[in-house]
DNA sequence: GCCGTTTTCGGCCCGACTGTTTTCAGTCG
């Protein structure tokens, strides 16, 4: 899949036209492009191929172009051009909060400057302040932002902040003079990685709103804090920002900056067309100022002839078309689950006992579990040999009829390097549920790994493949696989492919599990935990499939007990 | 560069803040 690299093509395109002064509507026509193709659910070439490139929304002639370009030969002309006629390196500077194209152009014109480094010591040296329009406060506030930048290098996992902007939210709501509080930007959108937390409130008295988020227990620094708005570093490294709007106000403000942008830019055309206008302040008629929504973010939709858009859909990814017309899929929802099918006890490498995972998953409101623990070979996680089997299923029952709830007895069997499976058939027939998935040889050729797993698919035992891909978010790389050669095995002998809900893997992640929907794989949501407390992981599960426009329908552990049986039982 | 029941040419989303300026360019979200 060359789909990425080519969007950070466009990306580094856009950077260096924004640097030359190019038209502003070229450069986000090429941002927008890069864009659609980080959001392709199949590979660019195949589309290519079938010569259907500029039937993708923001691919035109010239990006079609480029993009054939650069399957052929792996670049792109016009990118070598610009990128040598610009001193190399010159967008980094970009980076750095404050410096945009233009100071960086100005940076590099008049002090020679093409890194952060040189920045820094320009910058201590009181040089950048000589140059015009700069003084002696934005060198400060440059090196403010190159320690910023240092401090938060990344978006951070959205298993590392949600529980953060969860407490900060929980914080806000207690102080009395809070009404209504609500995070927005990509957190709201769960997406899986998140580069700041944004949370809305209002009020009529800002300052003790103020107060408590400043002096929040885990800010490690405040940035700004003002009447309207403030921002903070937390100690993970993230920086939080907290905004006061006007209660008529607060449904726009949401909508806003629940982003994404390209969602939004779409919305604000089309209220355009209608003869209003959307900011974070209201819907309004562009002729008179008058305001005719802003409360809810229903109310915003609605002004512009549309139904609410669940938040982890809108990425212009067709979401606002689809509404038009009345045709949002009713994504799946936590309370549609009704169990979980992959966790581990202290019979391998978990840290609670099945009883107490039947506790805890009883307590979530589930109908079943499934105890799923790692298979023999898997030695150092302390994977249940056959003859441990016997011995694990009647704990498995027992707790079942203590707890009061179905415990199905499974297992995490390892695949093997050549495919086959960890257990011999007869101690996987007497399992009611067998996941199976890759934990050795990882790095095997894309070919030797894909027919490894497919082979696994094949055995008529297995019922699910998990984690698919094998990706640890920030630690490790996906394994070398063929993911629509999966999805045909998948479709050929009916295994589910699961999503992945442990905020280390997400595994399907949004665009993978996109395209398994789309092309009718059966799908599971499970939560991998290794402990009790990690069966609430779901809700990073949900919002994968979320994202992926993922019903209920499409998930097999939505059924009730009697009907997930009968699924099992047909296998 | 993209796009079209307002257009194949002429548009293209909106506003706040800041620091440097005497009216606004640059950056950000």
């Amino acid at each position: 899949m060359q789909n990425r690299a080519i969007a950070a093509m466009f990306n580094d395109i856009a950077d260096m036209l924004e640097i030359k002064g190019e038209s502003p509507f070229r450069i986000t026509a090429y941002r927008r492009a890069a864009r659609a193709l980080e959001g392709l659910t199949e590979d660019v070439a195949a589309i290519a191929a079938r010569g259907e490139l500029e039937e993708i929304p923001g691919i035109g002639k010239g990006t079609a172009e480029k993009i054939q370009e650069f399957l052929r030969t792996g670049t792109s002309k016009y990118y070598e051009e610009l990128r040598a006629s610009l001193p190399p390196g010159i967008t980094t500077l970009m980076s750095v909060p404050e410096v945009g194209p233009r100071t960086a152009m100005l940076l590099y014109e008049r002090l020679g400057i093409k890194t952060i480094d040189e920045l820094e010591q320009a910058c201590k040296a009181g040089k950048v302040r000589k140059l015009p329009r700069m003084g002696e406060r934005t060198e400060e506030n440059i090196l403010k932002g190159i320690a910023l930048l240092r401090r938060t290098k990344e978006r951070l996992p959205i298993g590392q902040v949600l529980p953060h902007a969860q407490e900060l939210v929980a914080a806000l709501r207690g102080v009395k003079e809070v009404n209504q509080v609500s995070v927005a930007g990509s957190l709201r959108r769960m997406k899986e990685s998140i580069g700041d937390i944004d949370i809305l409130v209002t009020s009529a008295n800002p300052e003790p709103v103020m107060e408590v988020f400043t002096t929040f227990g885990r800010v490690k620094q405040v940035l700004a804090k003002g009447s309207t708005r403030s921002s903070v570093v937390l100690d993970v490294g993230i920086q939080a920002d907290v905004r006061v709007v006007e209660p008529e106000s607060f449904g726009a403000a949401l909508q806003y900056f629940t982003g994404s942008k390209d969602h939004n830019v779409k919305l604000r055309e089309k209220a355009v067309k209608k003869g209003l206008k959307i900011n974070e302040y209201g819907v309004f008629h562009v002729q008179d100022d008058r305001r005719i929504a802003g409360r809810t973010e229903e109310e915003v939709y609605a002004a512009v002839g549309l139904p609410w858009i669940p938040p982890e859909i809108r990425e212009d990814q067709g979401e606002i078309e689809l509404a038009e017309r009345a045709g949002l899929p009713k994504l799946i929802e936590l309370g549609d689950m009704h169990g979980d099918l992959q966790m581990h006890t202290r019979w391998s490498d978990g840290s609670d006992s099945v009883e107490a995972m039947a506790k805890a998953a009883k307590a979530l409101g589930y109908e079943y579990l499934a105890i799923t623990d790692h298979s023999q070979s898997l030695k150092f996680v302390g994977g249940v040999t056959v003859d441990e089997l016997r011995e694990h299923a009647r704990a498995a029952k027992k707790a079942s009829d203590k707890v009061g709830i179905a415990v199905l007895m499974g297992t995490e069997c390892d695949i093997l390097p050549d495919g086959r499976l960890d257990y011999p058939d007869d101690a996987l027939r007497d399992l009611d549920v067998v996941v199976c998935s890759v934990h050795s040889r990882l790095r095997m050729p894309r070919q030797e790994m894909t027919a490894r797993i497919v082979k696994a698919m094949e055995n008529r035992h297995t019922d699910i493949l998990g984690h698919p891909t094998g990706r640890l978010l920030g630690q490790r790389e996906a394994y070398e696989i063929d993911l629509e050669q999966l999805i045909d095995a998948a479709l050929r002998t009916g295994t589910a492919l699961e999503i992945n809900a442990s905020p280390q893997r997400l595994d399907l992640n949004d665009v993978q599990a996109k395209t398994a929907k789309e092309r009718g794989a059966q799908l599971v949501i499970s939560t991998d935990a290794h402990n009790r407390y990690q069966l609430k992981y779901m809700e990073f599960g949900i919002g994968i499939a979320r994202r992926a426009w993922i019903e209920a329908t499409n998930v097999l552990n939505t059924l009730p007990l009697v009907q997930l049986q009968a699924w099992l039982h047909e296998r």
